[in-house]
RNA sequence: GUGGCCGUAGCUCAACGGUAGAGUCCCAGAUUGUGAUUCUGGUUGUUGUGGGUUCGAAUCCCAUCGGCCACCCCA
């Protein structure tokens, strides 16, 4: 036999046991999605490598070293898996015009891919759903879009996230802000682990986030960006806060909140649980009003998040939400002369009418599809023997109730079958 | 990319230098047309892979692949 193969480090089959949650995950997700009135857009896993260089930034990781880049044999294209949505649904918007009449609102979900060590809730390849509102300015889109997460847990029924906010400003304000926080930590360098060092230049805003305590406590009295906004900023951020205040949506500013992605301004938001490890953020997003021009559009304000359905999906297990998967509502057992045939259109007849019928394949003594049967998690198993085919009936038998079995009518099958899963 | 722990039956795990085992699952029978309990019997392995040490390796060593967790970073 040729050596095993198998998947891809960090990139996982999810199971049928498993994707019975996931489906009723994504069907929650979508469900909510309509009714705020986002619609889906599907653009492909693949775009060129020139896309997410520009749109997520030149000296992130995620570019520097993280994306699934390849040159195209057949005609030397330079392509990239998408690390994450956004560029693309702008690239499409921009490409159709999609703006042109007003603004939109669009959502998305499906596989991203990211070249990182996998661990508890960091896959290689992840799934994301997310929505973008695309061409609103004001504060109202950027709260409708965390009202819609909060109304979302809710439904999923997870309690264990809170959210953090904040304001970056402008792309002036922060490059002031940014001279004087370099000014500071060159103060501080001494204080500084490697990291911090290393960063102090290229993204100093990422070091006031360190986990380093000493560099925590040497960069406490660091200029803080909010102090460096101006007028418009502030307003903006004070119109979100005072719509989620009016939706009842608890939160904090946290002042030293920033986004991995070089796109962001404004607005900044993270959903963020305690129960998965180190992979805490469950959920993000943020203010993107120069996108657009950056990929070549016309300047278009927008906003929007991105979820991580692995995070939610495990939160939503630990809550112990997940619901059961749906069983068949019956198990159809044949044995005999002409029973398969018999069997066989007794099944279509109760599919036609909607109903979920596994008829059993494969062979085997009575008794071993009585256990599949069973197994099935079906309330009723149908019986089909030479008796049932002479009489033109079926046996049907409760599996999960004490009650005794009957015969129903074949030429009643439907409305028979029907009174008796009433009673199941 | 860096570090720690770990890879034995489909699954959960034992054996820690001397014959690879248990539970579970699955299959069959007890019960010839009636499941989930019980009893009886049965199948399941290049001990992740490749080298090395040894009379002898699942066990010790090296490499490699994979898993888990953390760092970095992120959803």
């Amino acid at each position: 036999m040729a050596a095993t193969l198998q998947a891809i480090r960090g990139m996982n089959d999810v199971l049928p046991d498993e994707a019975a949650g996931w489906l009723a995950f994504e069907e929650i997700v979508r469900d909510c999605m309509h009714r705020y009135g986002y619609r889906n857009i599907r653009t492909p896993l693949l775009e060129q490598t020139g896309l997410f260089r520009r749109a997520i930034g030149e000296v992130t990781d995620i570019v520097e070293k993280e994306m699934y880049t390849f040159t195209d044999e057949l005609n030397g294209e330079q392509l990239t898996l998408r690390p994450e949505a956004t560029a693309s649904t702008v690239r499409a918007a921009i490409e159709h015009s999609l703006t042109y009449n007003g603004p939109v609102r669009l959502w998305y979900a499906g596989p991203m891919y990211r070249h990182e060590r996998p661990q508890k809730g960091r896959y290689r390849q992840f799934h994301q759903f997310g929505a973008e509102a695309l061409g609103f300015a004001g504060p109202d889109l950027d709260a409708e879009l965390i009202v819609m997460c909060a109304a979302l847990w809710k439904t999923l029924g997870l309690g264990d996230v809170r959210l953090e906010l904040n304001s970056i400003g402008s792309q002036e304000e922060r490059a002031r802000h940014r001279v004087e926080l370099i000014r500071f930590l060159e103060t501080k360098v001494e204080a500084l682990d490697g990291d911090a060092k290393r960063r102090m230049h290229s993204n100093p805003l990422r070091v006031l986030d360190s986990k380093n305590p000493v560099v925590q406590e040497a960069t406490k009295d660091a200029p803080v960006l909010m102090d460096f906004l101006g007028e418009a900023s502030l307003a903006h951020f004070d119109g979100v806060k005072k719509l989620l205040g009016a939706a009842g949506i608890g939160f904090s500013v946290n002042p030293r909140l920033v986004r991995g992605l070089d796109y962001y301004n404004l607005t900044v938001f993270e959903w963020i649980t305690d129960k998965l490890g180190a992979q805490g953020t469950v959920c993000a997003g943020g203010r993107y009003d120069g996108l657009f021009e950056q990929i070549g559009g016309k300047p278009t304000p927008a906003v929007g998040f991105a979820a991580g359905i692995e995070r939610l999906i495990a939160l939503w297990q630990d809550a112990g939400r997940v619901p059961a998967p749906h069983a068949p509502q019956a198990y159809l057992i044949h044995q005999g002369e002409g029973a398969l045939e018999y069997a066989l259109l007794a099944a279509e007849a109760l599919r036609a009418a909607g109903h979920a019928v596994v008829q059993h394949g494969g062979g085997g003594s009575f008794k071993s599809q009585m256990k599949k049967a069973d197994a099935s998690g079906a309330p009723i198993a149908l019986i089909v023997g030479e008796d049932e085919v002479r009489a033109g009936e079926l046996t049907l038998k409760y599996l999960r109730r004490d009650r005794p079995q009957a015969r129903i009518r074949r030429d009643g099958l439907v409305a028979g079958f029907n009174a008796a899963l009433k009673e199941t």
